[in-house]
DNA sequence: CATTATGACGCT
DNA sequence: AGCGTCAT
């Protein structure tokens, strides 16, 4: 199987961390009443009690449930306690959660080789390096071991799984003495995790499940199994086993239409079932039948026998920042005045969450997108009315203004609706309004967009010399923080943000699929992928078009008079040369005096 | 009238 | 650029 000693080698660890019904720790620790009892976060509590966004561990074995309104979980629960997510600009403001998850989160990167927040309450981690460290050291291992009170091969907390699942979570599943084996790595990870735990809750209060493996689709399969505040290994070993029983559902990708096209038209029940069909007979599916798309194909392939080489990215901030607000029945807008009305609110917010993202990570947003769903229109059919369903949802975006605040937002997306938003869309009435800002870049100035205009600049120049070096943002320089006693061990100064690169779930590298389904080391050899082993002829001749892309170089109109201003003069003169070289002479004259007037 | 708000990312 | 899917 995959006991090699080159699986080992090249073996990760990685973690998916999980906070325990979230919102309500956030809501009891600003009120200690609510801790030990029965309880749920529910936003707009006016109609039917709110709808449940959260609930706590009590509330959960009293059958009530998440998307439930509020009062019918006081049905099934009457002593529940209901807490109403705080409002601000007649919008749930989720302000609260978001900065709690950050702290706990700079927690976790401060003592994880990576951390990649993923979402208000979730991250992975890769500890790798720290696992293997610690394995290099088995006295010290043992010690901390001890200290941090993780079971290793023994049968754990499992009292709510069946015998299948114990079979396969701790019981004799880990041999740290066995410095060959994947699962070394993985109880030295289980002991740093407990060490991060602790952490985490020592430095915010809040309690965390994980799940440690091999990869993030197995170490996310298993961090809730043994919710809350427990953590769960998954030892390559088991988790042939595991695929083989697991309802495909409930594997990260299969839960929606794929994964009902598969169960229903292809009879899968288990995810280890889509092992009988090979990677051709992947492709042909996708290309007889539509039932998968073709691009899905290798990664289907890959996750059914528990490989995933989606690698752990170093962020913690967000890609990308929006809000809304849905406006049901007779609440929808039926007015431009009115949408102009929720625009101006929901822009205050996304205008402070910007402020707060330049203070925190010195994000700056280089786009914005308005998005608005709007009613079923009604439509007469043989003298009947018809009410057609399936609402209709549509985007624009706008280049972001250079100061985002609430009016320059507004202002920006009104500028963009009132073109779309015509008759027909007011009579049908707009039931979801959403803005966000996108494009995030990383800029190390107050002023906004400086930095990025020197990209531009020396990206647009040809040459780059070393002397341009000092131009370019520079990757914080990590702190070398002194650490004392046992945190200095195993803590690791915050890494600083990298954009990520594009991943592409097929195309990337890593395609050999083996017949051995235990084995989850990442293959690194580049097989034909699905893609062009079909799509040969094709895939070449889009090739120019799509994965070549040339960068867009400057014009007068990308740049901002007072950002212009505040250039030293020898790099004015560095930005108008290098527009002067794509642009016909007399047009640059011309602009050159006007450009006060921004596109 | 009622599963909200918010992310990430793939496809075209 | 805009739309669709998936997740919680």
């Amino acid at each position: 199987m995959s006991h090699t000693s080159k699986a080992t080698e090249r073996a990760r660890c990685v973690v998916h961390v999980d906070l325990d019904c979230f919102y309500v720790q956030v809501e009891r620790k600003m009120n200690p009443e609510l801790l030990k009892v029965p309880c749920a976060v529910v936003q707009y509590n006016k109609f039917q009690g709110g709808g449940i966004i959260a609930l706590s561990y009590e509330a959960k074995a009293r059958g009530v449930r998440r998307s439930m309104r509020g009062n019918d979980a006081r049905v099934v629960c009457p002593d529940i306690r209901l807490v109403t997510v705080p409002t601000a600009n007649e919008k749930a403001d989720l302000t609260r959660y978001r900065n709690a998850g950050s702290s706990v989160f700079e927690v976790c990167a401060r003592h994880s080789d990576l951390c990649e927040r993923t979402s208000i309450d979730e991250a992975y981690l890769d500890i790798t390096l720290q696992a293997r460290t610690l394995l290099s050291n088995m006295d010290e291992f043992k010690r901390r071991l001890r200290l941090s009170g993780v079971m290793i091969g023994t049968e754990s907390n499992l009292a709510d799984s069946d015998e299948f699942e114990k079979e396969i979570f701790w019981k004799d599943s880990l041999q740290p003495e066995n410095n060959d084996t994947q699962d070394s790595l993985l109880a030295a990870g289980s002991v740093i995790v407990a060490e991060i735990r602790a952490a985490v809750k020592d430095k915010t209060g809040y309690t965390l499940s994980a799940g440690i493996s091999h990869n993030k689709m197995l170490s996310k399969l298993v961090s809730g199994k043994n919710k809350p505040n427990k953590q769960t290994v998954l030892s390559s070993t088991k988790v042939e086993k595991l695929l083989s029983r697991l309802p495909l559902r409930d594997l990260n990708g299969f839960g929606g239409k794929l994964g009902d096209k598969l169960i229903d038209k292809c009879s899968i029940k288990y995810v280890g079932d889509l092992k009988k069909y090979s990677l051709m007979k992947l492709a042909k599916m996708a290309i007889g039948s539509e039932i998968v798309r073709i691009n899905s194909a290798t990664w289907m392939s890959q996750a059914c026998r528990g490989i995933c080489t989606e690698t752990v990215k170093s962020r913690i901030a967000a890609k990308s920042i929006s809000c809304g607000k849905t406006f049901r029945g007779p609440t929808r807008l039926r007015s431009i005045d009115n949408v102009k009305e929720y625009i101006d609110k929901l822009s205050i917010e996304l205008a402070e969450r910007l402020q707060n993202a330049k203070q925190k990570h010195r994000q700056v947003a280089k786009l914005i997108t308005v998005s608005y769903h709007t009613g079923s229109k009604t439509v007469k059919r043989k003298g009947q009315e018809i009410n057609l369903t399936g609402n209709i949802s549509k985007s624009r975006s706008c280049r972001c203004p250079a100061t985002p605040n609430a009016v320059n937002i507004s202002k920006a997306v009104m500028q963009v609706l009132e073109k779309e938003l015509d008759s027909e869309c007011i009579r049908a009435g707009v039931t979801c309004l959403y803005i966000g800002a996108s494009k995030l870049e990383n800029v190390r100035d107050e002023a906004t967009g400086i930095d990025t205009l020197l990209k531009k600049v020396v990206s647009a120049s040809t040459a780059t010399s070393e002397s341009d070096s000092h131009l370019y943002i520079q990757k914080p320089k990590q702190a070398a923080k002194r650490r004392t006693g046992i945190e200095q061990m195993f803590t690791r100064p915050l890494t600083p943000y990298e954009p990520n690169k594009k991943p592409n779930r097929s195309l990337q590298a890593a395609t050999r699929v083996s017949n051995d389904g235990g084995d989850i080391q990442q293959k690194e050899e580049t097989k034909p992928t699905i893609h062009n082993l079909f799509f040969r002829a094709k895939s070449k001749s889009t090739k120019s078009n799509s994965s070549i892309r040339i960068q867009n170089q400057l014009t007068w109109n990308q740049v901002d008079q007072t950002v212009f201003r505040e250039l030293p003069s020898e790099l004015q003169k560095e930005v108008m040369s290098s527009i002067r070289s794509e642009m016909p002479q007399q047009a640059t004259r011309r602009k050159r005096f006007k450009w006060s007037q921004k596109p």
